[in-house]
DNA sequence: GAGTGGTCTAGACCACTCA
DNA sequence: GAGTGGTCTAGACCACTCA
């Protein structure tokens, strides 16, 4: 099966093979021919199956790998990344504790219901403005103190229904939940972070007083094809925490 | 000239080719055997200086390139990473406006002086406490108007002489100075972001009120070695501005 | 021991830059 | 046209995992 197009006079539409190859694959784990935390054919296999060298193969997995669509380990395979086989539990929080190492994180849901999304809302999800979504609030807990309030943001496709039991059984950790019950892997995130003044329910359930300064989080999560599928805004108190950053 | 030390008789000392490349031509960078700015040999050359093969050689480069410490040009040549010549004029600053592309920001020297470092800075920066460094204010103010206040210090050394026309001459782009006048190149940053209420001069510099609140950047710059050579504490009014992320 | 990803080589050819 | 980095191949061998 030839995969090359044949190359134009001009240079213009010369596409390297491996980023062919990047393409076929990419495709395919987003059809789901592979499912999250399962191995994907070997090398050697895509070679045959994509009639090129296993070295081009290699070269188009070494970027998803970077990407971190895929995960490679020596000796066993290569397996489609899931973050319900992530390492880390929130692959995303940059929020970090002051002193001390990173611990484990409690999440504890206070409401979510059907809503009209708002103008910007449905302008940054990329859907008709008015269409319906849902809107989840929660709290944060990093050691068992009420540090972050959450407030997240879905479109109705792929979220058509969502059931209290499908955010507690996943501890709330949103991300694996997408994935286990709509097939939505989020990629990656974009985000926005401003110093406000804390007020009303916000500092309330953070234990502040009104005027406290906050750090508001705004995010934008993608999957497949840069398309965003969640918005959330953040407010955390950073007394004893801040969002870490490193920057190459 | 054989590079490659004999394998111990276990895997345990086992380092692949292209890492004692990496590190052979990143020992030649931090000894400014080639200049920022300027090209290194060929890979071609590189392969037979050390022995191996051009592969070997590119393998080392591309890792070299990732973490820009080198920039590669299709048929012109890899050259030294240099901030005297990077398209963007500030690399590491993540403040971005609300709305509109990025523009061009003004810095505005306030002072400098000579300190004794605090026990904190000598720390952070890996000196003896109490050692002799440098404290440099000043405002940023992209689009004229200031946002920004700026607190930066530095050790002793290699900052042994610090004057104004250094820090005008380079339209106060200081990692661009660093490189030119004391042959340091900031390689990476680490930032700390908390949410404060701003006081004092600060809000005064900033034509803002007492307990406005404002976003404080904590910086470590770090040069080769990942050796702390900077500390910057930055104050920023995030009205129309936010400090912006992207996560993978 | 079989199968996986990881390294290394030698050689070919391509795209791009510059004189 | 010469020289650079970029792609692609075929083949060898290594490190690691798992049965």
């Amino acid at each position: 099966m030839p995969i090359m197009e044949l190359q134009s006079e001009t240079n213009a539409g010369y596409v390297p093979l491996y980023r062919q190859i990047k393409r076929l694959i990419t495709d395919a784990l987003r059809s789901g021919e592979w499912a999250p935390g399962q191995s994907i054919p070997s090398e050697f296999e895509l070679a045959q199956r994509y009639n090129v060298s296993q070295g081009t193969v290699r070269k188009a997995i070494s970027d998803l790998a970077t990407q971190k669509l895929v995960v490679r380990h020596q000796g066993r395979g290569t397996f489609v990344a899931s973050h319900q086989i992530e390492p880390t539990k929130f692959p995303f929080l940059r929020l970090a504790p002051d002193v001390g190492p990173v611990v484990d994180v409690n999440a504890n849901l206070i409401d979510f219901w059907r809503i009209k999304l708002d103008e910007l809302s449905a302008s940054n999800l990329s859907v008709a403005a008015g269409s319906t979504g849902w809107l989840i609030r929660r709290i944060l807990a990093p050691e068992g103190v009420q540090t972050i309030y959450e407030e997240i943001r879905l479109p109705g496709q792929p979220f058509e229904v969502i059931e209290e039991k499908m955010l507690l059984d996943h501890n709330c950790m949103l991300y694996s939940m997408y994935e286990a019950v709509f097939g939505l892997r989020i990629l990656y995130v974009e985000e926005r972070v401003k110093a406000v003044l804390g007020e009303g329910e916000i500092v309330d359930r953070l234990g502040l007083l009104d005027g406290s300064p906050l750090l508001r989080v705004d995010r934008i999560a993608y999957t497949y094809g840069d398309r965003p599928v969640e918005l959330r805004r953040s407010y955390c108190n950073t007394s004893n925490h801040h969002y870490r950053n490193q920057i190459v």
